[in-house]
DNA sequence: CGCGGGGCTGAACAGACGTTTAGCCTGCTG
DNA sequence: CAGCAGGCTAAACGTCTGTTCAGCCCCGCG
Protein backbone atom coordinates (compact mmCIF):
# COMPACT_ATOMS: atom_id res chain seq x y z
CA UNK A 1 0.00 0.00 0.00
CA UNK A 2 3.12 2.23 -0.59
CA UNK A 3 1.55 3.39 -4.32
CA UNK A 4 0.25 6.62 -3.19
CA UNK A 5 3.95 7.15 -1.73
CA UNK A 6 5.71 6.73 -4.78
CA UNK A 7 5.22 9.54 -6.64
CA UNK A 8 6.17 11.47 -3.18
CA UNK A 9 9.97 12.28 -2.31
CA UNK A 10 11.51 10.13 0.89
CA UNK A 11 11.12 13.60 2.64
CA UNK A 12 7.56 14.27 2.24
CA UNK A 13 6.43 10.88 3.00
CA UNK A 14 8.17 11.26 6.02
CA UNK A 15 6.54 14.44 6.37
CA UNK A 16 3.13 12.89 6.12
CA UNK A 17 3.56 9.98 8.41
CA UNK A 18 4.45 12.44 10.94
CA UNK A 19 1.80 14.79 10.03
CA UNK A 20 -1.28 12.00 10.51
CA UNK A 21 0.89 10.04 13.84
CA UNK A 22 1.03 13.52 15.52
CA UNK A 23 -2.71 14.39 15.04
CA UNK A 24 -3.66 11.30 16.07
CA UNK A 25 -1.21 10.59 19.08
CA UNK A 26 0.22 13.53 19.87
CA UNK A 27 3.85 14.60 19.44
CA UNK A 28 5.10 13.61 22.33
CA UNK A 29 3.49 10.71 22.04
CA UNK A 30 5.39 9.65 18.40
CA UNK A 31 8.64 8.64 18.69
CA UNK A 32 11.04 8.99 15.66
CA UNK A 33 11.22 5.33 15.24
CA UNK A 34 7.71 5.21 14.71
CA UNK A 35 7.55 7.79 12.31
CA UNK A 36 10.15 6.27 10.08
CA UNK A 37 8.64 2.74 10.37
CA UNK A 38 5.10 4.61 9.07
CA UNK A 39 7.12 6.08 5.99
CA UNK A 40 9.34 3.04 5.13
CA UNK A 41 12.50 4.37 5.73
CA UNK A 42 15.25 4.00 8.62
CA UNK A 43 15.23 6.61 11.73
CA UNK A 44 18.32 8.15 10.61
CA UNK A 45 16.66 9.48 7.53
CA UNK A 46 14.38 11.52 9.34
CA UNK A 47 16.72 13.49 11.10
CA UNK A 48 19.17 13.52 7.76
CA UNK A 49 16.27 15.26 6.24
CA UNK A 50 14.50 17.54 9.33
CA UNK A 51 17.62 17.84 11.66
CA UNK A 52 16.45 17.02 14.69
CA UNK A 53 12.54 15.53 16.12
CA UNK A 54 11.41 19.70 17.03
CA UNK A 55 12.61 20.89 13.62
CA UNK A 56 10.46 18.21 11.90
CA UNK A 57 7.85 19.19 14.20
CA UNK A 58 8.00 22.74 12.76
CA UNK A 59 8.19 21.52 9.19
CA UNK A 60 4.87 19.76 9.94
CA UNK A 61 3.64 23.02 11.41
CA UNK A 62 4.09 24.60 8.75
CA UNK A 63 3.28 22.44 6.22
CA UNK A 64 -0.55 22.04 8.01
CA UNK A 65 -0.82 25.45 8.52
CA UNK A 66 0.38 25.71 4.85
CA UNK A 67 -3.01 23.35 3.64
CA UNK A 68 -5.30 24.38 6.54
CA UNK A 69 -5.14 28.19 4.80
CA UNK A 70 -5.48 26.45 0.98
CA UNK A 71 -8.74 24.92 2.16
CA UNK A 72 -9.81 27.79 3.73
CA UNK A 73 -9.15 29.94 0.94
CA UNK A 74 -10.90 27.53 -1.60
CA UNK A 75 -13.77 27.76 1.05
CA UNK A 76 -14.00 31.46 0.80
CA UNK A 77 -15.09 31.24 -2.61
CA UNK A 78 -18.32 29.74 -1.22
CA UNK A 79 -18.30 32.30 0.97
CA UNK A 80 -18.80 34.82 -1.49
CA UNK A 81 -21.82 33.33 -2.79
CA UNK A 82 -23.31 32.85 0.71
CA UNK A 83 -22.30 36.43 1.14
CA UNK A 84 -23.85 37.35 -2.46
CA UNK A 85 -26.90 35.09 -1.61
CA UNK A 86 -27.03 36.30 1.92
CA UNK A 87 -27.53 32.73 2.97
CA UNK A 88 -28.23 33.05 6.76
CA UNK A 89 -25.76 30.19 7.72
CA UNK A 90 -22.99 32.26 5.84
CA UNK A 91 -19.86 31.23 7.57
CA UNK A 92 -21.38 28.23 10.00
CA UNK A 93 -20.09 24.62 8.17
CA UNK A 94 -17.61 26.73 5.66
CA UNK A 95 -14.41 25.42 8.02
CA UNK A 96 -16.49 21.90 8.47
CA UNK A 97 -17.36 22.02 4.71
CA UNK A 98 -13.63 22.61 3.60
CA UNK A 99 -12.37 19.59 5.20
CA UNK A 100 -12.98 15.81 4.40
CA UNK A 101 -14.08 15.07 7.50
CA UNK A 102 -11.24 12.39 8.42
CA UNK A 103 -8.88 14.84 7.54
CA UNK A 104 -5.46 14.56 9.91
CA UNK A 105 -5.81 18.04 9.21
CA UNK A 106 -8.66 18.55 11.06
CA UNK A 107 -7.31 16.55 14.73
CA UNK A 108 -3.73 18.36 13.46
CA UNK A 109 -5.68 22.19 13.57
CA UNK A 110 -7.16 21.18 17.66
CA UNK A 111 -3.75 20.48 18.64
CA UNK A 112 -2.38 23.72 16.52
CA UNK A 113 -5.27 25.73 18.11
CA UNK A 114 -4.74 24.37 21.78
CA UNK A 115 -1.81 24.11 22.70
CA UNK A 116 -0.99 27.55 21.75
CA UNK A 117 0.97 27.31 18.80
CA UNK A 118 2.25 30.70 17.29
CA UNK A 119 1.00 29.10 13.97
CA UNK A 120 -2.67 28.41 15.23
CA UNK A 121 -2.65 31.62 16.66
CA UNK A 122 -1.75 33.45 13.16
CA UNK A 123 -4.61 30.81 11.42
CA UNK A 124 -6.72 32.06 13.86
CA UNK A 125 -6.11 36.06 13.57
CA UNK A 126 -6.00 35.86 9.85
CA UNK A 127 -9.69 34.02 10.22
CA UNK A 128 -11.00 36.59 12.79
CA UNK A 129 -9.82 39.43 10.72
CA UNK A 130 -11.81 37.80 7.45
CA UNK A 131 -14.91 37.16 9.72
CA UNK A 132 -14.54 40.50 10.67
CA UNK A 133 -14.67 42.11 7.31
CA UNK A 134 -17.47 40.17 6.44
CA UNK A 135 -19.63 41.22 9.06
CA UNK A 136 -18.94 44.35 8.01
CA UNK A 137 -19.47 44.04 4.40
CA UNK A 138 -22.54 42.34 5.44
CA UNK A 139 -23.79 44.97 7.57
CA UNK A 140 -23.17 48.14 4.99
CA UNK A 141 -25.25 45.62 2.45
CA UNK A 142 -27.86 45.64 5.42
CA UNK A 143 -27.59 41.68 5.24
CA UNK A 144 -27.29 41.48 8.73
CA UNK A 145 -27.85 43.89 11.69
CA UNK A 146 -25.18 46.17 13.13
CA UNK A 147 -23.28 45.16 15.93
CA UNK A 148 -22.50 47.00 19.09
CA UNK A 149 -19.66 45.40 19.87
CA UNK A 150 -17.88 43.94 16.17
CA UNK A 151 -14.97 42.08 17.04
CA UNK A 152 -16.54 40.54 19.75
CA UNK A 153 -19.04 39.50 17.10
CA UNK A 154 -16.51 37.96 14.89
CA UNK A 155 -15.08 36.24 17.27
CA UNK A 156 -18.04 34.51 18.88
CA UNK A 157 -19.50 33.29 15.04
CA UNK A 158 -15.76 32.15 14.46
CA UNK A 159 -15.29 30.53 17.95
CA UNK A 160 -18.77 28.82 17.33
CA UNK A 161 -17.74 27.83 13.98
CA UNK A 162 -14.81 26.09 15.20
CA UNK A 163 -16.32 24.18 18.05
CA UNK A 164 -17.96 22.05 15.42
CA UNK A 165 -14.11 21.41 14.32
CA UNK A 166 -12.54 21.12 17.81
CA UNK A 167 -15.96 19.18 19.71
CA UNK A 168 -16.83 16.91 16.88
CA UNK A 169 -16.10 13.46 18.66
CA UNK A 170 -18.18 14.45 21.81
CA UNK A 171 -20.44 15.78 19.48
CA UNK A 172 -21.09 12.79 17.82
CA UNK A 173 -21.36 10.58 20.71
CA UNK A 174 -24.12 13.26 21.84
CA UNK A 175 -26.47 14.01 18.93
CA UNK A 176 -26.19 10.35 17.65
CA UNK A 177 -24.83 11.44 14.41
CA UNK A 178 -21.77 12.87 13.15
CA UNK A 179 -22.40 16.64 12.72
CA UNK A 180 -19.77 17.16 10.42
CA UNK A 181 -20.69 14.63 7.42
CA UNK A 182 -22.93 15.84 4.86
CA UNK A 183 -26.25 14.97 6.33
CA UNK A 184 -25.08 16.31 10.03
CA UNK A 185 -23.63 19.58 8.48
CA UNK A 186 -27.27 20.02 7.01
CA UNK A 187 -28.81 19.63 10.02
CA UNK A 188 -26.52 21.83 12.14
CA UNK A 189 -26.29 24.38 9.72
CA UNK A 190 -29.91 24.46 9.50
CA UNK A 191 -30.71 25.01 13.03
CA UNK A 192 -27.47 27.29 13.42
CA UNK A 193 -29.25 29.58 10.62
CA UNK A 194 -32.72 29.42 12.42
CA UNK A 195 -30.51 30.64 15.46
CA UNK A 196 -28.43 33.63 13.99
CA UNK A 197 -31.38 34.58 12.07
CA UNK A 198 -33.89 35.02 14.60
CA UNK A 199 -32.69 34.84 17.98
CA UNK A 200 -33.24 32.43 20.78
CA UNK A 201 -34.57 33.86 23.72
CA UNK A 202 -37.39 36.05 24.22
CA UNK A 203 -37.20 39.18 26.11
CA UNK A 204 -37.72 38.79 29.71
CA UNK A 205 -40.67 40.85 31.32
CA UNK A 206 -38.21 42.70 33.54
CA UNK A 207 -36.05 43.46 30.38
CA UNK A 208 -32.75 43.44 31.71
CA UNK A 209 -30.92 46.01 29.40
CA UNK A 210 -27.26 44.54 30.24
CA UNK A 211 -26.26 41.16 30.76
CA UNK A 212 -24.85 40.18 34.62
CA UNK A 213 -22.97 37.53 34.53
CA UNK A 214 -22.35 35.69 37.97
CA UNK A 215 -19.54 36.70 40.26
CA UNK A 216 -16.86 33.75 40.01
CA UNK A 217 -17.70 31.96 43.07
CA UNK B 1 6.13 27.65 49.74
CA UNK B 2 4.90 24.20 50.27
CA UNK B 3 2.58 25.70 53.42
CA UNK B 4 -0.55 25.24 51.38
CA UNK B 5 0.26 21.56 50.99
CA UNK B 6 1.51 20.91 54.15
CA UNK B 7 -2.22 19.67 55.26
CA UNK B 8 -2.41 17.59 52.42
CA UNK B 9 -1.63 13.85 52.00
CA UNK B 10 1.42 13.29 49.88
CA UNK B 11 -0.49 11.56 47.52
CA UNK B 12 -3.22 14.32 47.22
CA UNK B 13 0.18 16.65 46.62
CA UNK B 14 1.26 14.37 43.98
CA UNK B 15 -2.11 13.71 42.58
CA UNK B 16 -2.57 17.82 42.36
CA UNK B 17 1.74 18.62 40.82
CA UNK B 18 0.98 15.99 38.24
CA UNK B 19 -3.00 17.44 37.59
CA UNK B 20 -1.05 20.81 37.37
CA UNK B 21 1.51 19.76 35.26
CA UNK B 22 -0.48 17.53 32.84
CA UNK B 23 -2.87 20.22 32.26
CA UNK B 24 0.19 22.62 31.31
CA UNK B 25 2.46 20.26 29.44
CA UNK B 26 -0.19 17.58 28.23
CA UNK B 27 0.78 13.86 30.11
CA UNK B 28 2.74 12.72 27.45
CA UNK B 29 5.17 15.64 28.06
CA UNK B 30 4.95 15.09 31.86
CA UNK B 31 7.93 12.26 33.39
CA UNK B 32 6.80 10.65 36.50
CA UNK B 33 10.34 12.26 38.19
CA UNK B 34 9.16 15.69 37.20
CA UNK B 35 5.35 14.72 39.01
CA UNK B 36 7.64 13.61 42.19
CA UNK B 37 9.81 16.95 41.81
CA UNK B 38 7.07 18.84 41.89
CA UNK B 39 5.56 17.17 44.81
CA UNK B 40 8.90 17.39 46.59
CA UNK B 41 8.43 13.38 46.93
CA UNK B 42 11.00 10.32 45.15
CA UNK B 43 9.56 8.83 42.25
CA UNK B 44 8.91 5.70 43.58
CA UNK B 45 6.38 7.15 45.82
CA UNK B 46 4.40 8.12 43.09
CA UNK B 47 4.10 4.08 41.44
CA UNK B 48 3.70 3.45 45.13
CA UNK B 49 0.43 5.46 45.36
CA UNK B 50 -0.76 5.02 41.90
CA UNK B 51 0.98 1.61 40.18
CA UNK B 52 1.72 3.21 37.61
CA UNK B 53 1.86 6.37 35.38
CA UNK B 54 -1.05 5.52 33.57
CA UNK B 55 -2.89 4.61 36.99
CA UNK B 56 -1.61 8.40 37.76
CA UNK B 57 -3.43 9.21 34.92
CA UNK B 58 -6.67 7.89 35.97
CA UNK B 59 -6.68 9.06 38.60
CA UNK B 60 -6.20 12.65 37.51
CA UNK B 61 -8.91 12.18 35.35
CA UNK B 62 -11.42 11.23 37.63
CA UNK B 63 -9.95 13.96 40.54
CA UNK B 64 -10.43 16.56 37.58
CA UNK B 65 -13.88 15.32 36.30
CA UNK B 66 -15.03 15.39 39.72
CA UNK B 67 -14.54 18.75 40.51
CA UNK B 68 -14.96 20.52 37.31
CA UNK B 69 -18.72 18.83 37.88
CA UNK B 70 -18.56 20.48 41.44
CA UNK B 71 -17.90 23.67 40.04
CA UNK B 72 -20.70 23.49 37.21
CA UNK B 73 -22.97 22.33 39.80
CA UNK B 74 -22.26 25.55 41.60
CA UNK B 75 -22.39 27.50 38.94
CA UNK B 76 -25.70 25.68 38.00
CA UNK B 77 -27.45 27.88 40.86
CA UNK B 78 -26.73 30.87 38.99
CA UNK B 79 -28.34 29.00 36.07
CA UNK B 80 -31.54 28.59 37.58
CA UNK B 81 -31.46 32.71 38.91
CA UNK B 82 -30.76 33.28 35.03
CA UNK B 83 -33.75 31.33 34.05
CA UNK B 84 -35.71 32.37 36.59
CA UNK B 85 -35.29 35.81 35.70
CA UNK B 86 -34.90 34.96 31.66
CA UNK B 87 -32.09 36.53 31.68
CA UNK B 88 -30.95 36.20 28.04
CA UNK B 89 -27.31 35.20 28.39
CA UNK B 90 -28.15 32.16 30.11
CA UNK B 91 -25.57 29.64 30.05
CA UNK B 92 -23.21 31.91 28.37
CA UNK B 93 -20.50 32.54 30.78
CA UNK B 94 -21.86 30.37 32.79
CA UNK B 95 -18.87 27.75 32.66
CA UNK B 96 -16.16 30.91 32.04
CA UNK B 97 -17.66 32.17 35.10
CA UNK B 98 -17.42 29.40 37.05
CA UNK B 99 -13.59 28.61 36.44
CA UNK B 100 -11.26 30.65 38.33
CA UNK B 101 -9.46 32.25 35.10
CA UNK B 102 -6.17 30.14 35.46
CA UNK B 103 -7.16 27.35 37.25
CA UNK B 104 -5.38 23.81 35.84
CA UNK B 105 -8.70 22.61 35.28
CA UNK B 106 -9.70 25.13 32.48
CA UNK B 107 -6.33 23.55 30.74
CA UNK B 108 -7.36 20.06 31.73
CA UNK B 109 -10.43 20.23 30.55
CA UNK B 110 -9.68 21.00 26.97
CA UNK B 111 -7.54 17.66 27.28
CA UNK B 112 -10.18 15.68 28.09
CA UNK B 113 -12.80 17.04 25.68
CA UNK B 114 -10.12 16.93 22.37
CA UNK B 115 -8.36 14.02 23.29
CA UNK B 116 -11.32 12.13 23.61
CA UNK B 117 -11.30 10.30 27.05
CA UNK B 118 -13.96 8.79 28.25
CA UNK B 119 -13.91 10.71 31.33
CA UNK B 120 -14.34 13.97 29.00
CA UNK B 121 -17.37 12.47 26.78
CA UNK B 122 -19.00 11.62 29.78
CA UNK B 123 -19.11 15.08 30.89
CA UNK B 124 -20.33 16.54 28.12
CA UNK B 125 -23.11 14.18 27.19
CA UNK B 126 -24.32 15.37 31.03
CA UNK B 127 -23.98 19.49 30.13
CA UNK B 128 -25.75 18.13 27.06
CA UNK B 129 -28.32 16.63 28.55
CA UNK B 130 -29.12 19.77 31.27
CA UNK B 131 -28.67 21.87 28.53
CA UNK B 132 -31.51 20.58 26.35
CA UNK B 133 -33.76 20.26 29.20
CA UNK B 134 -33.00 24.10 30.36
CA UNK B 135 -34.14 24.75 26.44
CA UNK B 136 -37.09 22.46 27.13
CA UNK B 137 -38.22 24.32 30.14
CA UNK B 138 -37.71 27.79 28.92
CA UNK B 139 -39.18 27.37 26.21
CA UNK B 140 -42.31 26.21 28.00
CA UNK B 141 -42.30 29.18 29.79
CA UNK B 142 -42.24 31.15 26.95
CA UNK B 143 -38.63 32.91 27.66
CA UNK B 144 -37.19 30.85 24.81
CA UNK B 145 -38.53 30.32 21.11
CA UNK B 146 -39.37 26.71 20.95
CA UNK B 147 -37.00 25.21 17.94
CA UNK B 148 -37.38 22.65 14.79
CA UNK B 149 -34.36 20.01 16.14
CA UNK B 150 -34.10 20.87 19.86
CA UNK B 151 -30.93 18.35 20.51
CA UNK B 152 -28.81 20.55 17.87
CA UNK B 153 -29.82 23.58 19.54
CA UNK B 154 -28.85 22.59 22.85
CA UNK B 155 -25.59 21.24 21.08
CA UNK B 156 -24.27 24.21 19.38
CA UNK B 157 -25.21 26.07 22.63
CA UNK B 158 -23.35 24.25 24.74
CA UNK B 159 -20.58 24.19 21.99
CA UNK B 160 -20.70 27.71 21.32
CA UNK B 161 -20.13 28.09 25.23
CA UNK B 162 -17.34 25.91 25.51
CA UNK B 163 -15.58 27.19 22.76
CA UNK B 164 -15.16 30.39 24.87
CA UNK B 165 -13.30 27.91 27.29
CA UNK B 166 -11.26 25.69 24.73
CA UNK B 167 -10.06 29.23 22.30
CA UNK B 168 -9.65 31.47 25.47
CA UNK B 169 -5.95 32.38 24.14
CA UNK B 170 -6.31 32.31 20.79
CA UNK B 171 -9.52 34.96 21.50
CA UNK B 172 -7.59 36.65 24.11
CA UNK B 173 -4.60 37.27 21.44
CA UNK B 174 -6.58 38.39 18.30
CA UNK B 175 -9.65 40.77 20.74
CA UNK B 176 -7.19 42.19 22.80
CA UNK B 177 -8.14 41.78 26.32
CA UNK B 178 -9.16 38.35 28.14
CA UNK B 179 -12.63 37.24 27.33
CA UNK B 180 -12.26 34.85 30.40
CA UNK B 181 -11.49 37.54 32.78
CA UNK B 182 -14.56 39.61 34.60
CA UNK B 183 -14.59 42.89 32.12
CA UNK B 184 -14.10 40.41 29.54
CA UNK B 185 -16.66 37.86 30.28
CA UNK B 186 -19.36 41.04 30.86
CA UNK B 187 -18.04 42.13 27.12
CA UNK B 188 -18.13 38.86 25.51
CA UNK B 189 -21.81 37.82 27.07
CA UNK B 190 -23.43 41.16 25.95
CA UNK B 191 -22.92 40.46 22.77
CA UNK B 192 -23.58 36.98 22.75
CA UNK B 193 -26.89 38.17 24.62
CA UNK B 194 -27.72 40.22 21.61
CA UNK B 195 -26.69 37.83 19.23
CA UNK B 196 -28.89 35.05 21.19
CA UNK B 197 -32.33 37.34 21.58
CA UNK B 198 -32.83 39.35 18.47
CA UNK B 199 -30.05 36.90 15.71
CA UNK B 200 -27.59 38.68 13.54
CA UNK B 201 -28.81 38.24 9.90
CA UNK B 202 -31.98 39.68 8.49
CA UNK B 203 -33.82 37.51 5.90
CA UNK B 204 -32.14 37.51 2.18
CA UNK B 205 -34.24 39.14 -0.75
CA UNK B 206 -34.99 35.76 -1.82
CA UNK B 207 -35.92 34.09 1.37
CA UNK B 208 -34.56 30.80 1.18
CA UNK B 209 -36.63 28.96 3.75
CA UNK B 210 -33.72 26.04 4.03
CA UNK B 211 -30.24 27.05 4.44
CA UNK B 212 -27.66 25.39 1.71
CA UNK B 213 -24.43 24.44 3.27
CA UNK B 214 -22.38 23.86 0.40
CA UNK B 215 -20.93 20.44 -0.84
CA UNK B 216 -17.75 19.73 0.00
CA UNK B 217 -15.10 20.24 -2.67
C1' DC C 1 35.75 5.50 -17.38
C1' DG C 2 36.52 7.53 -12.69
C1' DC C 3 34.81 9.84 -9.06
C1' DG C 4 32.34 12.91 -6.07
C1' DG C 5 28.09 13.81 -3.69
C1' DG C 6 23.73 13.11 -1.83
C1' DG C 7 20.04 9.87 -0.39
C1' DC C 8 20.03 6.44 2.69
C1' DT C 9 21.20 2.77 6.21
C1' DG C 10 22.86 -0.19 10.47
C1' DA C 11 24.98 0.22 14.50
C1' DA C 12 26.04 2.48 18.28
C1' DC C 13 25.83 6.30 21.83
C1' DA C 14 24.46 8.61 26.25
C1' DG C 15 20.71 9.75 28.63
C1' DA C 16 15.89 9.54 30.17
C1' DC C 17 12.15 6.76 30.72
C1' DG C 18 8.71 3.67 33.64
C1' DT C 19 9.17 0.32 36.86
C1' DT C 20 11.05 -2.98 40.53
C1' DT C 21 13.38 -4.23 44.57
C1' DA C 22 15.29 -4.08 49.10
C1' DG C 23 15.23 -1.77 52.96
C1' DC C 24 14.72 2.37 56.06
C1' DC C 25 11.96 4.86 59.42
C1' DT C 26 7.89 5.96 62.06
C1' DG C 27 3.81 5.11 64.59
C1' DC C 28 0.30 2.08 66.02
C1' DT C 29 -1.08 -2.50 68.16
C1' DG C 30 -0.69 -6.49 71.12
C1' DC D 1 8.48 -3.67 75.18
C1' DA D 2 8.28 -6.41 70.61
C1' DG D 3 6.71 -6.47 66.23
C1' DC D 4 4.32 -5.46 62.42
C1' DA D 5 2.30 -2.40 58.79
C1' DG D 6 2.61 1.26 55.83
C1' DG D 7 4.65 5.63 54.07
C1' DC D 8 8.64 6.47 51.95
C1' DT D 9 13.37 6.27 49.69
C1' DA D 10 17.95 5.06 47.10
C1' DA D 11 19.53 2.36 43.82
C1' DA D 12 19.23 -0.29 40.16
C1' DC D 13 16.73 -2.70 36.16
C1' DG D 14 15.92 -3.16 31.14
C1' DT D 15 13.90 -0.55 27.54
C1' DC D 16 13.25 3.18 24.67
C1' DT D 17 14.42 7.77 23.47
C1' DG D 18 16.75 11.39 20.25
C1' DT D 19 20.86 11.70 18.03
C1' DT D 20 25.54 10.65 15.84
C1' DC D 21 28.74 8.31 12.98
C1' DA D 22 30.88 5.67 9.44
C1' DG D 23 29.97 3.91 5.37
C1' DC D 24 27.06 1.88 1.47
C1' DC D 25 24.87 2.60 -3.05
C1' DC D 26 23.63 4.92 -7.12
C1' DC D 27 23.33 8.79 -10.11
C1' DG D 28 25.30 12.54 -12.81
C1' DC D 29 29.33 15.12 -14.14
C1' DG D 30 34.22 15.66 -15.72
Amino acid sequence: MRSADDDLTARATIRNAALQLFADLGPDAVSVRAIASAAGVSPALVLHHFGSKAGLREAVNRYAADRIDVLIAESEQGAAELFATGSADAIAGLFAAAFPPDSPLVAYLRRLLLTGDQAGVDMFRRWFSDSLAMFDEMAAAGLATPSDDPPVRAAFMLAADMALLLLREPLAAVLGFDPMSRDGLRRWAAEVAQITRDGIFTTSPEEPTEPQPRDQP
